[in-house]
DNA sequence: TCCCTGCGGGAAAGGGCTTTCTCTGCGGTA
DNA sequence: TACCGCAGAGAAAGCCCTTTCCCGCAGGGA
């Protein structure tokens, strides 16, 4: 690899001199100097070596970022917030999926530290683990003392900056529309129940199903991975359980996608025998057939919002920015089937044509 | 930021002792010390400056991977299998999305081999841009010039290792199926012109369609954004250009579901008046209802065998492993209606019954 | 004419780490 | 007893940049 001073060397100029015109520094530099420079950057193809910037720089410019995983819609659709954000500040992005593994987001801290990061961001659920959360605030605490800056998206556990969607409300809202459309009989398919998201939004749709008078035990609740076939398979368990349930509510979208796949497979008929309702909107939510009734998260402004507060000004005090969820109406949630309703109602059909676009 | 120093200070011995104990270095050192430097690593929170390491240490680790959009299920399943090889070398892998702009895949080879990477990996279709590809071949020689490996997958511009789906052929197995189906009036939602991957796939194509005595002319194709509204939007295109097609071959899955979607609001039943098929099987092409008829490619293997390539020894000629693609067929493509028929054939009906999981 | 100022350029000091080289002191052999 | 070898620790030389500091020179004011 050329180095600058081959480059300062080719151009019969000092190092001092070559890296002034590289980087465009204010000290003028007389423009017979600069072309030199520059003709010998481009026969030696050079390209500063990033590692000895950053260690001659002082300040720190990346942000790195964690998530579960980027490919999983959900954090894709926050990833790009962020992205947008990074990208209009000239920032480099450093992402790194945990895979929902707690020991693995400790080594990506640390790593990110190693790397010099001016921020960090930790998006998606928190994990019910008190020695996990205290060592990760530990480290945290160990990052901010130098300078770190800090927010998170979807978790409780850190004391700072943090972005959080409404899970609660929103599992109220899956509750109460699964309630208004005279079900009774409902079934849910939730994550993992270690992680924060899946039990606030489990409180969400308990306390709908509460002031309707409607308990959740929990046989009509079944944990799986937060993915499609996590879902297919807690449906098939509701359903062999509980043949007369009438709704199912997947707490994120790619379960209830594998609910229908479930459904489908078993033949019964969505949303005429069972209604679904979903959780995030992803994108594909309006492309299954029928399309997805869902809580939707404004998923691409939390990771705006992540962004600019850890690149804006530092705040005295943590700021906590909670952003609302909103049902989204389509083909999936219909009445309750006449023979397991307690209330009078209209004919079991779709609430939506299909999806124009 | 506490330094090496410190901890050397700290611990009461020199830096290259507490380097050798951070690191486990060959060379021995007495437990006493061991313990005292263990003791204030831990006190200080220390973490080694990545970048002092890397310009430090000789060898390079780091693999850089560009793709055009890790969220695009297409590059996600891809990038599962470069990640899995890499992870298990203990390699870091630097990902970036350069959102199909030339300009910023150029800028991004020049940013990794700034960072020093150990390999390059580009993934995704190349451009039909001389000028572009040049350029491109001009910065990978000059990486590779230094010592630097370099992988491509499905693209024909680098003369190194390359991993090549069979696009090809690919196209001929969804071309051949229309037409065995009896299909005679096909449309192509084709991606953008611009890219290998399109032209690629629409020869296959072409090419089974002409076995049967049929062409394909450019008003039956039709070239959007490789995405789900770019896939509505073709299909509406053609759609109105020539209302009597049977069926609508899609470059790649998400254009399929968007031409579903088209279809859908339009009342056009799949597969009964139109078929559909796809290209690529993500994921969720078989949760899509009718589940989609679409040509499969070993996505993740794509992923593992590029990253093998550049992990493993240098190869004297370059390699070039070409993966076979294989028609994965669902729901969604069926015989053609009667009315538009040549030939005889079986009633209309899914070749399938619903995907059981 | 002399001095001061300011400009353009280079020398050199880091930045934090790894690693080679060197040094000390000990045990073992002849 | 004299010498060799080696284990274990430290000194110091980089790795490749950026940036401060300093120097020489030319031009302008006194």
């Amino acid at each position: 690899m050329a180095t600058l001073s081959d480059v300062a060397r080719r151009a019969g100029v000092s190092p001092a001199t070559a890296s002034r015109v590289i980087n465009g520094s204010s000290k003028p530099v007389t423009d017979e100097l600069r072309e030199r420079v520059l003709a010998a950057v481009a026969e030696l193809q050079y390209v500063p070596n990033a590692h000895a910037q950053l260690l001659a720089r002082s300040h720190r410019s990346a942000v790195g970022v964690i998530v579960h995983d980027v490919s999983d819609p959900y954090f894709a659709e926050i990833t790009r917030g962020l992205q947008r954000v990074a990208t209009d500040q000239g920032r480099l992005l450093m992402i790194c999926n945990s895979y929902r593994d707690p020991d693995r987001e400790l080594e990506y801290v640390e790593l990110l530290r190693g790397h010099q990061v001016a921020a960090l961001i930790l998006a998606g659920s928190g994990y019910h683990d008190d020695a996990f959360t205290r060592q990760l605030n530990e480290k945290l605490a160990a990052y901010e003392a130098t300078g770190g800056r800090v927010a998170v998206i979807g978790r409780h556990e850190h004391s700072g900056d943090a972005v959080m969607p409404d899970n609660r409300a929103g599992g109220y809202l899956a509750g109460r529309e699964l309630c208004e459309l005279g079900h009774r009989a409902i079934g849910v398919v939730a994550g993992p129940r270690i992680l924060t998201t899946t039990t606030d939004r489990l409180a969400g749709l308990r306390q709908a199903l509460a002031e309707q008078g409607l308990d959740l035990p929990e046989r009509r609740i079944r944990y799986a991975e937060f993915d499609r076939d996590g879902g297919a398979e807690a449906t098939a368990r509701l359903l062999d359980a509980d043949p007369e349930l009438t709704a199912i509510a997947a707490l994120n979208d790619s379960m209830a996608i594998g609910a229908l796949a479930t459904l489908r497979a078993r033949s019964l008929a969505v949303p005429q025998r069972v209604s679904v309702v979903g959780f995030d909107d992803m994108p594909i939510a309006r492309d299954v057939t029928p399309a997805l009734t869902t809580v939707r998260l404004p998923l691409v402004d939390m990771g705006v919002r992540a962004m600019s507060l850890v690149l804006g000004v530092e705040a005295p005090a943590p700021r906590v920015e909670v952003l609302p969820a909103e049902l989204v109406r389509r083909d999936t949630a219909g009445p309750a089937p006449q023979a397991a309703r307690g209330t009078a109602g209209v004919a079991p059909s779709p609430r939506r044509g299909a999806d124009g676009s």
